[in-house]
DNA sequence: TTGATAGTGAAGTCTGGGCTTGACTAATCT
DNA sequence: AGATTAGTCAAGCCCAGACTTCACTATCAA
C-alpha cells in the first residue's frame, strides 16, 4: 500500500528519462495521430527502423505506449499509464510548492504585524 | 496569441530534457523542502558545487526554478512555470489519446450493429 | 519457391553532456 | 590585511546511450 510510492516514483523516473529524448517525444507526438506501425513511425523521423524499434521498447517499458504484433507488423499506440504517473508527479510537486508559498505568505504576514 | 503553442512546445521540450537527468530531478526534489543555496544542494547529491551550478542554469532556463543572489550566496526555489508547461502538455496529450479511444469505441459499436 | 517486406538482435561507432579539476572573483569574517 | 567561504568560468575527461550496419527470422505475396 505504501510501497506504491516507490513504484510510482521509479516509473516517473523512467518516463522522464524516456521523454528526455527528442526522438521519443516525436514518436509520442506521431502516435497522437493514431496507432502506427514501427516502419510507418520511422519514415517521418529520419531514423532507421532499428532505432525506432529500440525507442519503442523504452517507451513501452515505462508505460507510455503499448504494442501488439499481428503477423509481422507491430502496431504501437499511446498508453495512459505513463501519463498518469507524470500527472501524479506534477500534482505532488505543485502541492509541495504551493504549500511552501502559503507558509511564506504567513511568515510575511506575521512580520508585518 | 497563437505562437504561444510553439513557445509552450519548446519550453516543454526544455523541461523534459532538464528533468530527464536524475541529478536535476533530485535537485527539484530537494527544493521541495524549501529554498536552498547551491552549496547546500550539492552536499546530499554527492556532486561538486560546480556541477550543481550547471544544473541550476539548465533548470532556471526552462522555468523549473528561480534564483536570487544576495551577497555571495545564490538561493534557489521552485518555479511553477515549468510545471505549468508540463501540465499543459500532459492535458493535451491525454485529450488526444482519449478522443482516439472514443472514436475506437464508436467504431466498435458500429460494427456490432 | 522465389522474392519482397516488417521487424529484431548483435556489435560497433561516435557524439552530447554530466562531472571534475584548477584558477579566479567577490563577499564575509577575524 | 589575511584567511575563509560561495559561487562561477574554462577546459578537458569520459561514458551512457542514440544511431547505424549487417545478418537473420518470420510473414506475406506471386
Amino acid at each position: 500500500m505504501m510501497q506504491s510510492a516507490n513504484a510510482v516514483r521509479s516509473r516517473v523516473d523512467l518516463v522522464f528519462n524516456a521523454l528526455g529524448d527528442p526522438t521519443r517525444r516525436a514518436i509520442v507526438a506521431q502516435l497522437g495521430k493514431g496507432p502506427q506501425s514501427v516502419s510507418t513511425l520511422s519514415r517521418p523521423l529520419g531514423v532507421t527502423v532499428t532505432a525506432v524499434s529500440q525507442h519503442i521498447r523504452v517507451l513501452e517499458r515505462c508505460g507510455m505506449l503499448t504494442t501488439t504484433k499481428v503477423g509481422r507488423v507491430r502496431t504501437c499506440q499511446l498508453d495512459s499509464a505513463g501519463l498518469d504517473a507524470l500527472d501524479g508527479w506534477i500534482r505532488e510537486t505543485r502541492a509541495i510548492w504551493e504549500r511552501r508559498l502559503d507558509r511564506l505568505a504567513e511568515i510575511l504576514a506575521e512580520e508585518d504585524s
